[in-house]
DNA sequence: AATATTTTGGAACATTCATTCTATTATTCT
DNA sequence: AGAATAATAGAATGAATGTTCCAAAATATT
């Protein structure tokens, strides 16, 4: 009796993910979301609720799709390695200037909002478990020094994301970022 | 024949610099930076101009504050302390929750917006310059190894900083600064 | 064909926003 | 005292905001 969604809710989030992505929350307005989603405001929020839980949902997409690219690398044979390219990586996919959303939001609402900072919490929490997992295996197979520790470091890995990220806005240049990478990778080796 | 102006407007302009910290840019409205300054809209917009201008003008004095604190810390004796102060000074110093005006406003702004920009990559160029010449110093008084690049350490270490200051907003856990700045230390040095 | 539901376009609403303006009061200098 | 400027209060403006609503068009199922 009736009618289908003709649209795909996944595909169109994803539209307002990278628009929220690319211009931050408070500067995305519901217009520009119509336009870049090419939905209609009821549309809009008749399946996502409003401009809020919509960004929520982009969050929680974004944070999903993040930590599926990090098992991804963990693959690898050594852990070692595993680490090395879920860091190269970030600097290889980075798309010109849109750093990364859950830095971004971290920035501009996770100290003032206490539901997105959960959000993002979670996202960093799981983040680090994995890396503090490939940082332990390492160690263990002599790829890193007994002396450090795990948790430290994966705490300062997750957090370089936000260096690398940092510099990419200001500066834009790669090779910068490939001999920040370098250093970073070195630091938890020596 | 003039009245005096009444307040000073450089005092005014660290309360909105200050509201514009915790809040950032698009997040504070002139009714806040009013109540903020206790000043009247017309007093505002007559001497600092537009929020636009207000804002680059508290970034301005931002900048200028934080590279004082830099070459504060640039009078210790040996040139890896005055590193090690300019780090431990920032965990120190931190106020709950704010992180850091230039950080913050280079994630919500500075990719979108050239003007601002600007102003971010000038203060972050000072910085690192003066990281770097702490660093070339450091490195002739052998206190760091010859075979390190004091150009990338710099940028690692100003880049550090937007580290630190993401897991203070996401975790607010002082001893985990304090054990990321260890780590982030013991990097320049090994 | 008839019915049910989605999608769409766009009007409508209330709110907030940055900004400008006017009128009034206060203060300084001659 | 009087002229000149500063500060204030608050109204006014116009644009943009998020959100709701309605009516028409489209499409699926019975």
């Amino acid at each position: 009796m009736a009618r289908n969604k003709a649209f795909d809710p996944e595909e169109k989030l994803e539209k307002a993910r990278d628009l929220f992505w690319e211009k931050g929350y408070n500067a995305t307005s519901m217009q520009d979301l119509c336009e870049e989603m090419k939905l209609n405001r009821a549309s809009i929020y008749d399946t996502y609720g409003d401009k809020y839980a919509l960004f929520q949902q982009c969050l929680q997409n974004y944070a999903k799709e993040k930590l599926f690219d990090y098992k991804q690398c963990c693959e690898k044979v050594s852990p070692l390695s595993a680490i090395d390219s879920i860091i190269r990586r970030a600097v290889h996919n980075r798309k010109e200037g849109k750093s990364c959303l859950m830095v971004k939001t971290s920035f501009e609402l996770a100290s003032m909002d206490e539901g997105i900072r959960h959000i993002v919490q979670e996202q960093a929490r799981q983040s680090i478990s994995v890396l503090q997992e490939l940082l332990e295996k390492a160690q263990k197979m002599n790829e890193i020094p007994a002396e450090k520790d795990p948790a430290t470091l994966a705490q300062f890995l997750y957090a370089s994301f936000s260096s690398i990220w940092l510099m990419d806005v200001l500066f834009g240049d790669k090779a910068m970022l490939d001999s920040m990478a370098d250093h970073i990778l070195y630091s938890i080796r020596h």
